[in-house]
This record gives C-alpha cells, structure tokens and sequence, in this order.
DNA sequence: GCCAACGTTGGC
DNA sequence: GCCAACGTTGGC
C-alpha cells in the first residue's frame, strides 16, 4: 500500500466536512495540475491512505487520516459549465481530468505545518521541500511511520 | 492582502 | 522553442 498527503482547504472541505459525507466519503475532485493528475490516475490504488492536509488557513497542517475509496476516474467537473473546474478541451472520450474517492479514518490531533518542518525524519517530505505546490504527493514509508507516531 | 514560486498560455 | 504575461497556490 502507497501512502500520500492531499491537501484540502478547510474553509471550502475540512476533514470534518468528510466526517459528515454520506459514508463518510467524497470525490476529491478539481485537480488542475498535470502532475498531480497523473500521480492520481497512474499510482494511486484503491485501499491506499492518505494524510489529509489542511491548507491555506490559520494553522496548516496534517488533519486526518483517510483511505482511497475509488481508483480514479474521469472528474465530472471538467464537463460542467457550471462549475469552475470547466474545461473546453475536455471530452467523455477523451477526458483530461481525473479524480478519486476518499474515505474518511480518522481525524487527529492538528500536525501543523511547523511542527513537521521541526521533524528531522520528515526533512525530505515531498509535501515540504520549497516550493512544492502540489496537491498530492507521496509519503514514504518511513515518513507515513514517523507521523503516525507523533499523534 | 502580499508575494514568492511555479505552471500555463500564446505571440513571435 | 523562447520568453513575457498572466494565473494559481499557499505560507505568512
């Protein structure tokens, strides 16, 4: 089983907004970035976990734990005029976006965003080296581990 | 709200 | 293929 950390905002979708989905499960859907959706279609399994990061806020930070619930397929979003995530170039044949589901586990204590950086073991965190802006990365074991131990 | 870092777009 | 302009992310 691989392990990443997404990130979410939590004024938009907190990890208490995923307790409260039905099952405790939603479509993780809006990724624009081409290496994000790529690691979403091509490595992520179902069963995998994930940390669930909230960014863009007072404190970031590691805020949950979560599993893959669905294997990606094609986000519905990049079909909609409706919403933001509208793409053109987009078709049902040939879609350019992809998404999963994700299952609530469990929410933990805030891991904020300062205290990994404190963490020697977290030192070569995807997530954490400058400039990282992606909305997934991968988590190594050893990583996985060390956080698991500080909540 | 600012701004650095990075990605994307489009003219040439 | 280069690069300037623009848009987005996300910490602070």
């Amino acid at each position: 089983m691989r392990h990443w950390l997404i990130k979410s905002e939590p004024d938009v979708f907190g990890v208490d907004d995923l307790a409260r989905a039905p099952k405790r499960t939603t479509a993780w859907e809006g990724v624009r970035n081409y290496q994000a959706r790529n690691m979403l279609r091509d490595d992520v399994r179902k069963d995998d976990q994930a940390f669930f990061y909230h960014s863009s806020c007072e404190v970031p930070g590691i805020a949950g734990i979560i599993e893959v619930a669905r294997a990606a397929y094609p986000d519905e979003t990049q079909f909609d005029r409706k919403t933001k995530y509208y793409d053109a170039a987009a078709t049902k044949d040939a879609p350019r976006w992809f998404n999963v589901d994700v299952r609530a586990l469990k929410k933990t204590r805030l891991v904020s965003l300062e205290e990994m950086r404190r963490q020697k073991p977290l030192a070569k965190m995807v997530t954490l080296r400058p400039g990282n802006r992606l909305s997934i990365t991968p988590v190594t074991e050893a990583e996985w581990q060390h956080i698991l131990k500080l909540l």
